[in-house]
DNA sequence: TGTACATCAGTGAACGCGCGTTCACTGATGTAC
DNA sequence: TGTACATCAGTGAACGCGCGTTCACTGATGTAC
């Protein structure tokens, strides 16, 4: 049960955990996104995560100060992986611009149903710090994604022109509205389909929206 | 100071707290409420609302059973003042039936920015119990008025007709969207201006939805 | 009108629990010589 | 190659705290007679 090892001992190749961990501080946020999805961010404890990790429950504070500075490094890890799913979308859809957004949206809903805890942690919670700069860079690229795809879109610059502005703006709100219902069960005549079902439903209601804003 | 007052003294007009308080479940509510606002779900605690409310720590337990019981009431209340709050921005709205989703829209979001709080106790917790007939028909009402719009709106009948379901998970979805974001302090190009400000923008965005809709 | 009694809303002391934090420690690793 | 030592990641016992829950109780109210 209990196979302890020798240090020194090189017969045994069994990666049984030694002193010194070796890469704890990635273990720890695996573990707390386990812990997370699971308990959800209410019952969410650093002891809980100690556990689930193996450690004793005193390492995690080595690492992240407290239980905020994990969920900030938690959630910043989740942006990452949340942009990444937009990526792969985008990448199997056409070049055109409300292609590109239309598959970014379905990245975006899709991310949510696939984690909902991390996703209300990153967009529902206080307790991730945002002043934090990895967490605020981390979401912060995903809207400067999607201000690029708009800027193809409409020809114009966001940033320069109110108008292309407000279409970044009525763009994340319809994703981020449809990520947020389906995710807490609400919007049932699209959240009862099946995956391709869905996914059809999300992409006709963002092309309603692209439609609008073409003419 | 603790100014108690001798029971049956009709000369005494203070509405001193007797023994028995005789709308305590409403008192617990309204703690609830500012207990809420101010920790946030995750600090939320029985005896913070007892503290609050001036009676002893158990007298929650009494009326809610726990204090899940106790959010899914307060959730009940908050879908309550949610449709009030839409209803008091479509009464000074034009009869149309886009002016009355525009009108509705307003309502939505100043809610969540009026009630942070507790709209996120209403759609990003899994502490209130949807179960409960209380809450699932407060939530449901407010759903209803906009199938009614939408239906206004389009000539169809939503839980017929796919299309009009359609317009009504998208118009859903972009106010839920909007409330979101800005509620969470994103969106910030919106969320920065003054209420008249933003209002203009929040019916400009949805106007684009409306608007291509109606071809 | 007065007395007796049942009901039940709310009390408050006591409990056990899981939490975050502290702190002296252990032991693996890297470096200097 | 071998020894000594500094560093620091992680340990584990101990702590105080706020929590929900329990339970015997208090006292206001309503009703029966």
């Amino acid at each position: 049960m209990n196979d302890v090892i020798k240090p020194g001992s090189t017969t045994q190749t069994a990666p049984r955990a030694p002193y010194h961990h070796g890469d704890l501080r990635s273990a720890l946020l695996d573990a707390s996104e386990a812990e997370l999805a699971e308990k959800g961010i209410e019952r969410f404890s650093l002891r809980g995560v100690a556990k689930r990790a193996g450690v004793s429950h005193a390492a995690p504070a080595h690492h992240f100060g407290d239980s905020n500075g994990l969920l900030s490094a938690l959630a910043a890890r989740g942006f990452h992986m949340f942009l990444e799913r937009q990526q792969d979308f985008k990448r199997q859809a056409s070049a055109s611009p409300d292609e590109q957004i239309k598959a970014a949206t379905l990245g975006y809903v899709n991310f949510a149903l696939e984690n909902p805890a991390l996703f209300r942690l990153m967009f529902s919670s206080d307790r991730p710090d945002f002043r934090s700069e990895e967490l605020d860079g981390a979401a912060t690229a995903g809207f400067m994604a999607l201000v690029a795809d708009i800027e193809r879109l409409t020809g114009s610059n966001p940033f320069e022109n109110q108008e292309a502005m407000l279409q970044v703006s009525a763009t994340w709100a319809l994703a981020h509205g449809m990520a947020d219902l389906l995710c807490s069960g609400r919007l049932k005549s699209v959240g009862q389909l099946e995956a391709d079902g869905r996914n059809a439903q999300i992409t006709a209601i963002m092309a309603r929206l692209l439609d609008s804003g073409d003419d």
